[in-house]
RNA sequence: GGAGGAUUCGCCUAGUGGCCUAGGGCGCACGCUUGGAAAGCGUGUUGGGGGCAACCCCUCGCGGGUUCGAAUCCCGCAUCCUCCGCCA
């Protein structure tokens, strides 16, 4: 939800906005009329309803007719100021429906347009060298191979893109979410283990039930929604408060496991364990003041990077597009590691800027010298089950060993090969 | 699943239809006092909204209702506590 301030002070601004995402432009026109029409309806409500009050206080010194006489205007305003509230109930519903369609304005930079209108900002390490010419086996077959990925009786049991990690894919995954853990917990985060079924208005207030509410799993009999990230339970941790801030932003590394439905992904990535309905994922997640948010954003930034070097894995880090962002975004950069087998980059983190846009909804204030404001709040992703592919291929030998990278060796007994099942 | 009880300002609490314009205590902030501090004294201290302003409106868990008028009465819901049942 954005400031009706700002919608009010400055709406070129939020129409060029959705225009670079390819939003309703109108909607910002249609906003205004309903804030004039709703501040109207509240001035007469008000005018009335104090007139009421005024009026009822002299009702029992009052006797005899001129009590009756009160009376029976009493009734008539009483019924006054009933539709009056109506209709200004009706003006702020009508407002508030209207108020969450715009998507968040994007910061100053962000490239305008749509998936493919990126901006790639650098690209670090080298290409693995697989040898000359050979194929590169891709992460399923390597993950068969050791026994530890087993995505067969996954869809036996629960369907397609679910899978089971067996062995050392399990604990792999363990290491990864580990070390993720404890560089978040280095940096001063909090650990968070958090709730992964939230109550509606917090799904809806993380803005993950606009466009992208098919992505989300409902649980219809007790209405609750599966999280998709703990970016959902660590934004609704601090719903309805005014926090402090004032000895710096207050960060939460949230573990949890992520479900998606991936609708409308049909046929993508159907191989191995890429797009998956449930994965685990270690998050971080900030609050902090809004003047601050841009230089914590590349502070996120740079703890995933420090992951992505920790994994030993090239990787590029994008600016992406405006038409890209999820609603609550004002600029989101993703880190994509190199993947061999298919010659592509592969999304491994994302880092979000939703400057006050969630808090707003959710009701995260902080105490100013001039009263209460809103917060900014920004996630990043510090690991994921997805990694386990850039890791396997990046790092697959000749021999088909897989070598483990330093960082993580301490979270896997200290081996620094992979070996294939029966060798 | 059933039966009771609770939910008031950061915390504790008073409040059974108009005297509540929600009182008191604690905490906190500022001031007085002091060589300095403590104690004491005084002032302030929920949040949101409208208005150029004076000022006004809303906010006693949430949503309805009764009434000229609701923290207070009625109905529904949520959360917490106690007990019973069921499951483990």
């Amino acid at each position: 939800m954005l400031d009706l301030r700002l919608i009010r002070e400055d709406p070129d601004r939020v129409r060029a906005s959705q225009r670079a995402r390819g939003e309703s432009v109108d909607v910002v026109d249609q906003l205004l009329a309903a804030d004039e029409a709703r501040r109207s309806s509240l001035t007469e409500f008000e005018r009335l309803r104090a007139e009421q009050k005024a009026l009822s206080k002299d009702i029992p010194s009052a006797s005899g007719d001129e009590k009756q006489a009160l009376l029976v205007r009493a009734k008539e305003l009483s019924a006054q100021v009933k539709d009056a509230e109506a209709a200004a109930d009706d003006a702020q519903r009508e407002l508030d429906e209207l108020a969450l369609v715009p998507s968040n304005v994007i910061v100053d930079g962000v490239p305008a347009g749509g998936e493919d209108d990126y901006t790639v900002l650098r690209e670090v390490g080298e290409r693995p060298d697989l040898g000359t010419g050979e194929q590169a086996r891709d992460h399923l077959e390597i993950g068969e191979s050791l026994g530890a990925i087993d995505t067969e009786r996954g869809a036996k049991v629960s369907g397609a893109r679910f899978y089971f990690l067996t062995g050392v894919g399990a604990q792999l995954e363990l290491a990864i979410l580990n070390l993720a853990l404890a560089t978040a917990a280095e940096a001063g985060f909090t650990p968070m283990i958090t709730p992964t079924l939230v109550r509606p208005e917090i799904m809806s207030g993380t803005g993950f039930l606009g466009a992208h509410a098919d992505e989300v799993y409902r649980i219809e009999a007790d209405d609750m929604y599966l999280v998709g990230t703990s970016e959902v339970a660590l934004a609704g941790y601090h719903s309805n408060e005014i926090v402090d801030l004032s000895n710096g932003p207050l960060r939460y590394a949230g573990w949890s496991a992520c479900y998606r439905r991936e609708a409308g992904s049909y046929g993508k990535d159907t191989r191995g364990i890429i797009r998956v309905h449930q994965f685990h994922k270690v998050e971080m997640f900030s609050y902090c003041r809004a003047e601050d948010a841009v230089d914590e954003h590349e502070r996120l930034l740079g703890w995933e990077e420090r992951m992505m070097a920790a994994i030993e894995v090239p990787y590029r880090v994008i600016d992406t597009a405006a038409g890209d962002l999820g609603a609550s975004a004002a600029r989101k950069y993703d880190c994509e590691a190199w993947l061999p087998s298919q010659s592509r980059w592969l999304e491994l983190t994302s880092t979000s800027n939703c400057t006050t846009f969630q808090a707003r909804r959710l009701g995260v204030r902080e105490r100013t010298d001039g009263g209460t404001r809103h917060v900014a709040t920004l996630n990043g992703t510090l690991g994921t089950t997805r990694w386990i592919v850039a890791i396997l291929e990046n790092h697959q030998q000749p021999d088909g060993s897989v070598r483990v990278p330093v960082a993580l060796r301490p979270y896997l007994g200290g081996r620094e090969l992979l070996t294939p099942a029966g060798t």
